[in-house]
Formats: structure tokens, sequence, C-alpha cells
DNA sequence: TCTGGGGTCCTTGTGCGA
DNA sequence: TCTGTCGCACAAGGACCC
């Protein structure tokens, strides 16, 4: 039986939900992101795009494409309650929803079109609920399988041009026996899975578009991309893509990391920082009943060279302390003079928190006291929020003010910046001075 | 222009035991 | 005993996604 899978993308997500709460920001180039030296775009309204605004893009580019934008922080738990109202909107329809982001997910609608209707009408009554309902706007892509149903939802997608927003069709199907007519034309940048290098390395032997690639020689690609995404993307360029949907993904590592303001010199301030990454990959393995075996430190230099250090050990770790225990002879092998723009820690070989005792485990007691005093910690997060307790390690000299990490989930907050958003008032500076 | 944070997956190199 | 090699696990880095 040929699949119907649905590719629904929220238009402007973070940006759309912005405007709910800010009404008069409506029709104006409006940007979510880091306000920061080193921020970045995370979402950026079709207003903004006209200016050649787009997300991922470091913020001060932005601003010098677009002065007059609004930029505004991002208010990630805001947007992920709204993203449940809209998992709910799914799940009247299917119980076979894939999150891919806060703002997109696949549904695999084969086994409900009796029910609902073709996967257009599904489409079409999952667009009117979440407008009718939340008051935010979606596309729809419509196809026999998840890599067509993507580009499908780009198609429906409004357009930006020089003479302003376009509205996009809302709903694409691609039905089968279109699935050639619909690719070959298409850039081979437009395939998932296709970045800047893979691109690079396509054009430089003739293949631009995804026809092209379709009818490349397997040898020749085999050569220029390796065997497996030689193979996997040949697959794609014919329209073949049997990945399933699948709801329930368990995940394989859980991670914290930190770009500065400016970077790091100072051996006790890079220890400080990773002391509450540990404390945060720790709580966040705890919460879901998690350990991990393989602890990973992350840096990133100056001049942008990243490296990773990681310890893999046979008794799974999901504490603070231990995580530490495990990080801090990392630390040792950091070039601190080239100067630390990034921290990270990343936690992976995730499994169940047990721990195979045995007579001889002197360790046991002590344990057992660190378990408690992590769930001690859990519990009181959970009644006054995450701030309300933390490493005392993490403390400043004085010992008042914990090290924080950035407000902004897109980059650090850059105190001596040449603008900078203001905590009430999230316009920035130059927006106030067009206003005046 | 100068690059976030949280992820997944793949490739390559290396060490080790059979 | 020495050498080659095969498979495996792991570490590190890179590409990519939203």
């Amino acid at each position: 039986m040929v699949r119907s899978v649905l590719h629904v993308d929220m238009d402007a997500f973070y940006v759309s939900v912005e405007l709910l709460r800010r009404p008069e920001l409506r029709g104006r180039p409006v940007v979510v992101g880091g306000a920061g030296r080193r921020g970045v775009v995370a979402a950026a309204s079709y207003e903004a795009r006209r200016y050649g605004v787009y997300s991922a893009m470091p913020s001060a580019i932005a601003r010098r494409r677009c002065p007059h934008a609004v930029f505004l922080h991002g208010d990630h738990a805001l947007y992920s309650a709204t993203s449940t109202q809209v998992s709910e909107i799914f799940n009247r329809f299917t119980p076979l929803v894939e999150p891919l982001s806060l703002d997109e997910a696949f549904l695999d609608v084969t086994g409900v079109r009796h029910l609902f209707g073709d996967a257009r009408t599904i489409g079409e009554r999952i667009r009117s609920q979440i407008s009718d309902e939340l008051s935010l706007s979606c596309s729809v892509g419509a196809a026999p399988n998840k890599f067509l149903a993507k580009l499908a939802s780009v198609a429906a997608k409004p357009q930006v041009t020089a003479s302003g927003v376009r509205p996009g069709e809302g709903v694409v199907v691609i039905e089968p026996g279109e699935e050639q007519a619909f690719l070959h034309p298409l850039a081979v940048g437009r395939i998932w899975g296709v970045g800047p290098v893979t691109l690079e390395r396509l054009e430089a032997v003739g293949i631009h578009t995804v026809g092209d690639l379709a009818g490349a020689d397997g040898a020749l690609l085999a050569s220029v991309l390796g065997a497996r995404q030689a193979t996997h993307l040949a697959a794609l360029a014919v329209g073949h893509d049997d990945r399933p949907v699948e709801p329930e993904r368990a995940s394989r590592s859980i991670s914290h990391e930190s770009t500065f303001a400016h970077d790091l010199y100072d051996e006790e301030a890079i220890r400080q920082q990773i002391v509450r990454m540990a404390d945060g990959v720790a709580t966040r393995l705890r919460a879901g009943v998690l350990a991990a075996r393989t602890i990973t430190l992350k840096a990133r230099y100056g001049d942008f060279t990243t490296i990773t250090r990681s310890v893999t050990v046979a008794e799974p770790v999901s504490s603070a302390p231990d995580i530490m225990a495990l990080v801090a002879p990392l630390l040792g092998q950091l070039h601190r003079e080239r100067g630390v723009r990034l921290l990270g820690v990343v936690a992976s070989k995730l499994g169940p928190p047990h721990r195979q005792l045995s007579f001889d485990d002197l360790d046991e007691v002590r344990h057992r006291d660190t378990d408690r005093a992590a769930r001690a910690i859990d519990e009181v997060r959970s009644r006054f929020g995450t701030g309300a307790i933390g490493p005392a390690s993490t403390l400043d000299a004085g010992g008042l003010n914990p090290v924080r990490q950035s407000a902004d989930a897109w980059g650090p907050d850059d105190l001596r910046g040449p603008r900078r958003v203001e905590d009430r008032d999230e316009t920035c500076e130059t927006e106030r001075r067009a206003e005046e």
C-alpha cells in the first residue's frame, strides 16, 4: 500500500508566537535570536527576510542588513508550550507523529485516511484547526515518504519576493508517479542531507540538480561522497525513502554548551563553567531516568577550531560530582592560552541508571549519599525553579552570585556590545531611534 | 559577515585480541 | 615466536539538521 506521510512546518514559528503577545509588531521586520555580538538569528519574520535576514545568520549581519528590525530575545518555554498545543492537534488525527523540532513534525496518516479523508483533506483540516485554535499558520506537504513530504511543505510555504510576501498554497501534495517531475528540476542543495560541503563536492563534478544526481554514475558518486552517503543520496534523488515515521525515539545524548561573550583564559573560570554544565546535564539525565557511560568535554577556541575529549567508563553516571570526576582530568588537555570561546559537556551511551553492586563495593555508601543529595536538589528545583539551588563551586569570588548561563538561548549576552537588547523593553536601540 | 545550542549520524584512525 | 590481518570498539572530528 502506498504510504501517506505529512510534513507539517509552522510558518516563522518563534516570530509568530511572539506576535500573538505583541500584535503591534505585525507587518514589521521582527527577528528572534541572540542579541549579543556572538548571537545568531533563530527566526525572522517574512518582512525581515525581504532584507536577506535568515535563520542561523550571525545577529551582527542581520542588524547590518535590517537595522530597523525589532530584535527579540527568545522565550523557549513559551515556544515549547505552544508546540505541545500543536502536537495535541496532530494527535487528533494519528498517533504516528514524529516531532523533528518544536516547529515541525512528520505524521503518518496512511491508516486513518478512511476516517478523515485523503492526505490533502487531512492537511487542510490540520491547518484550519491550528489557525482557529492557536491563531498560527503552518504549511503542509503530503507525499508517499518523509523526504518528499518535507520538500512538498517547503513548496507550500509563503514566498518572499522583492515586491513583498506572496501567500503559499498551504498544502502541496505529491501523488505517486509525480515524484520525478517534482524532484528533478530542484537544485541538488535542496536535498535533506546536502549541506555546503557536500554541495561543493557535487558541483565540482557537474552535479547541480536533483536530476543530475539521479543520472550520475554510482562509482563517481561513491568516490566523491563515500559509499554510504552516495547510496543514500542516489535513492533520494529518484524519490525513494523508506524511513518510517517514528513517534518514540530514545535520546542518544544529552548535552549542555555555552558560548561566552568573551574568551576565557582563566583555569578557575573554565572549571566553574564546566561544573555548571555538568550540573545541568546531570539534572536532565535524572529527569529522564538515565545515566551515561561516556562523558565528553567540548571546547571551541578563539580561532573557532573545536576539539572534543571523552572518557568512557563501565559504571554509568548521572550525578554532577560523578560527571565532574570524569571531566576534570580532561580539562588539563585544554590549551587555555588559545582562549576558550565555547565549552560543553556531553553525556552519551545512555542507559538505565542501575549500578552493578559487588560485595567489595566500598563506595556504595558514598554513592547512596550523592544519589539522595541529587534527588533532593531535583526536588528543590521542581518547587522553586532551576536557579534556586546549585553547586557552591559555581559561585563567584564573593560567594554570592552563581556563574550564570546566558539568558539567551541563541548566543551570549554581550553587555559591552555596541547595541544590547534591554531587559524590559526588548526593542533594540536602533528600533527606538527609528520610532523617535 | 563571522558564525548558538542541542542533537544525529558518518568517517577515519588507532589499539587490541583472536 | 614473529608477522599479517581481520573485526571490533572506541575516540575524535566533521557534516548536517532545526
